[in-house]
DNA sequence: GTATGTGAAATCATTCACAGCT
DNA sequence: AGCTGTGAATGATTTCACATAC
């Protein structure tokens, strides 16, 4: 009701705004300074309309008749985003899957840095990971708070995950990418997004037996 | 218009089969025979309507009044999403993604066998990973064909992924499962599905902004 | 003339609520 | 009495189409 409350956008709009942002950055490293919806679109692989729609929600950023500047779209985007802070990330979960994000381009490009990284097994706490060492699992108060983590990516086995988002949400830290293969519940104000590497390959499954 | 046309599910729907198994598959370790919407909705993490909702797509497989047989249902969802046969993975890209997925329980599992894994770089080909090891690019095709690959796992640069689809589909694989971060036009009849790890952590960072 | 920004229409997905069967 | 299966209601998202501004 109140005209202060604030104005969110839909979730499949942010999804895009992303898309968006790194077509953007493809047409500037090609030395493009001005764009429209339909090349931004088609690099983005949209549809025109919806981006403009998506581009709708954050304001007039555009000239009709002529379209956008790159530089100016795109830097207003990282900072609807929230991307132009620091975002320092813990991963959980030293085996294969977490010791490959730790090193995952998209992981620590734009503002994003991977801080620390933790594992239950002592066999693995101690080891080498680019240019982190693994800490132990009963540390991770301490490192949350030594490295102000405010993201957290799980690379643990389901089992594991549901304690681990009760104790980061004590700990303040309440944004979470999951890849434990489980539903998890998540305490009030936490963000929570999960990627199922087995989900992927079982909906691909369906789809190639569709006729 | 056809009566004979396929019937199809809703793409939300699918992805919801595959968490609805792996609740079932948990019921039934824990020694249970029968279920019903409110518990495995629970179990999966979902609403019980929509789960009603979607298991009717698939006929009538409980009892009024009582429920379901856990694993009536369960078979019959993995036959609906094709899983009672073999599919067999290629992993493109031996990277440490690319090393990660191949050893990733879920990608073992359920119908799903990684039969080889390829790389570019000449100091990859022909090191072990798991029990497999590293192949050349330049081999794609013959790889295909050896182990009857109709499954590929793209975990290479965003870069090289475009290039690898339309050779992929010219194989007669159509089922892609891409981590590139661009996003890639495909072939008539091919199936992709795409993880983007960094828009996870951006929509994640978008989130935690929101007041 | 050209491309944006946006109501209105169309499509898709979820939730409600209850009739129907056991 | 209890739980499924499903139309009808609601809500979300996408597409259309055009008035508006340059």
């Amino acid at each position: 009701m109140s005209e202060l409350e604030a104005k969110v956008l839909p979730e499949a709009t942010v999804a895009r705004l992303t898309q968006y942002l790194r077509a953007l950055n493809a047409l500037e490293s090609r030395g493009m300074e001005r764009t429209s919806s339909g090349v931004l679109a088609k690099e983005a692989g949209v549809n025109p309309a919806i981006l403009r729609k998506d581009l709708s929600w954050l304001g007039s950023y555009g000239t009709r008749g002529v379209g956008y500047v790159v530089r100016e779209l795109s830097e207003h985007i990282n900072n609807t985003l929230g991307l132009n802070r620091d975002w320092r990330v813990l991963i959980l979960g030293a085996g294969n899957l977490g010791r490959a994000l730790s090193g995952y381009a998209g992981f620590t490009t734009r503002g994003f840095k991977v801080r620390a990284i933790l594992d239950v097994s002592p066999d693995l706490v101690g080891t080498d990971v680019g240019n982190l060492h693994v800490e132990s699992r009963s540390d991770l108060a301490e490192v949350v708070r030594r490295e102000e983590i405010n993201i957290a990516v799980l690379a643990v086995p389901g089992d594991a995950a549901q304690d681990l988002i009760y104790e980061l949400g004590e700990l303040g830290v309440n944004s979470v990418l999951s890849f434990a293969p489980k539903p998890l519940v998540v305490p009030r104000g936490m963000n929570l997004r999960r990627v199922d590497l087995s989900t992927e390959l079982q909906i691909l499954a369906y789809l190639a037996v569709q006729p």
